[in-house]
DNA sequence: CGCGCGGTGTGAGGCGCTTCACACTGCGCG
DNA sequence: CGCGCAGTGTGAAGCGCCTCACACCGCGCG
């Protein structure tokens, strides 16, 4: 285990977080003097959905991957957090149980704010609850997005829509040609398609020549192709 | 039209309102200067999805029906607002576009409050950027839960779960045996059935003795069945 | 009155997804 | 090395939902 970083620099830590961006002297300080860093490796479990809801994580480097178990073992991947994003936003406001699972996504280093402090500090620091609420409300965006995503559109728009979505959360979003890093099993569940039909569907679209299909990663050759399946059109 | 009512009485319309309660008389007067009061009849649109949102709606008597429309016409009904309650504090929030359609249910008496004086108030007033940051986020919990049900329940159940929702929603929630006003076409249309579906489930329920079917209604006789079928179990 | 229309009831046919089953590959490890 | 395992490729069978088609009922209206 590595020695915890002294308060002074874990506030510096903290500026240098985007969401903490332009916050107070003092509120960093205040944040950052009961702020605990920790560290995962791939795999790790950081929480799980029913857990009490303690407070907020800000990922330092890495990548963690939130989702939601289903009762027969089936899980569904909300989301990937970057660098330089939070996760664990709900609880901390609503002091409720966690809604989702948290999972290191490969090793990474994360801060922990507690709850309580935070509560304390936005009670006195405007502009970080105002920032807080712009960015829950967009996650209210994606989600609400989502729940229509799954009402309406078909599977398949569905996959495709999901891949796009994956090179934009994988970073590799402005690459020409993005390689996203994904199992199809993991693809499948993240849009409720069996593994199976996940992979015929794939195949298909590699025919097409508008995907290639790696072990474990494809890339989008072709992303207007995908573009137009996700608006619903037949290609 | 009804004449507008004077300031001092419009601060004090939103100090009844329960969003408000606790929010100090400065915020009050600086957000009732700007507020509109606003009434509509059954039917009238509101907003729809993709206005541009200039602010906040409190509802002062009535309620208003929330929903996403479908490309191929179908609707999607997120919620039911009802009295003491808000709606429309995404768009509020990061200036974006309405998400949703907003319809009055009924005729409908609303406070209207713009965006700027909003975010004003929220920068001096913390208290009540915490309590809209604890509303939000108990949207996101609700939302986030609507899109598990979507990906891993089965239709049946997320019918049942509706009519419970509805249930709830229509006032009736309290009554033993509540009457849910509602074609099936519409009740298909809430969790994404065609109404031939929604028909013969809802036959086979009755043939159980567990519902009633009226035209343009039904009603729940046995609610424990229902909440079994929603929690995933065969009857 | 007869007609249209909205809501409901019901069957036939078809398509897409699921489950199950099995095969092939590459790779880590004892 | 051989073994297991994770990831992928594919086919068969089945089931659930959708579409289409049609029938019945009650009601408003010309």
């Amino acid at each position: 285990m590595m020695p915890e970083a002294p308060l002074a620099e874990k506030s510096a830590v903290l500026a240098r977080h985007a969401f903490f961006k332009g916050a107070s002297a003092g509120a960093l300080n205040r944040l950052g003097a009961h702020a605990r860093e920790v560290r995962y490796s791939a795999g790790q479990p950081i929480f799980r959905k029913g857990d009490e809801g303690l407070g907020l994580f800000a990922v330092l480097s890495g990548a963690v991957k939130i989702s939601v178990p289903s009762p027969d073992g089936r899980e569904l991947v909300l989301r990937l957090v970057g660098e330089n994003e939070i996760f664990g936003e709900v609880a901390l406001l609503d002091g409720g149980p966690r809604t989702a699972d948290a999972m290191a996504a490969g090793r990474c280093h994360l801060l922990f704010l507690d709850r309580r402090d935070f509560l304390a500090v936005l009670k006195e620091e405007p502009s970080l609850a105002i920032k807080l609420l712009a960015l829950v409300s967009d996650r209210l965006r994606q989600t609400s997005e989502q729940v229509e995503e799954l009402t309406f559109e078909a599977p398949t728009a569905r996959l495709a829509k999901a891949l796009l979505r994956l090179a934009r959360l994988q970073g590799t979003a402005a690459a020409e040609k993005p390689q996203i890093r994904i199992t199809q099993k993991e693809l499948g569940r993240t849009v409720g398609l069996s593994r199976e039909t996940t992979n015929k569907c794939l195949n298909e679209w590699a025919l097409d020549g508008a995907l290639k299909i790696e072990k474990g990663a494809c890339t989008l050759l072709d992303r207007a192709f995908f573009a137009r399946l996700a608006s619903g059109e037949a290609p």
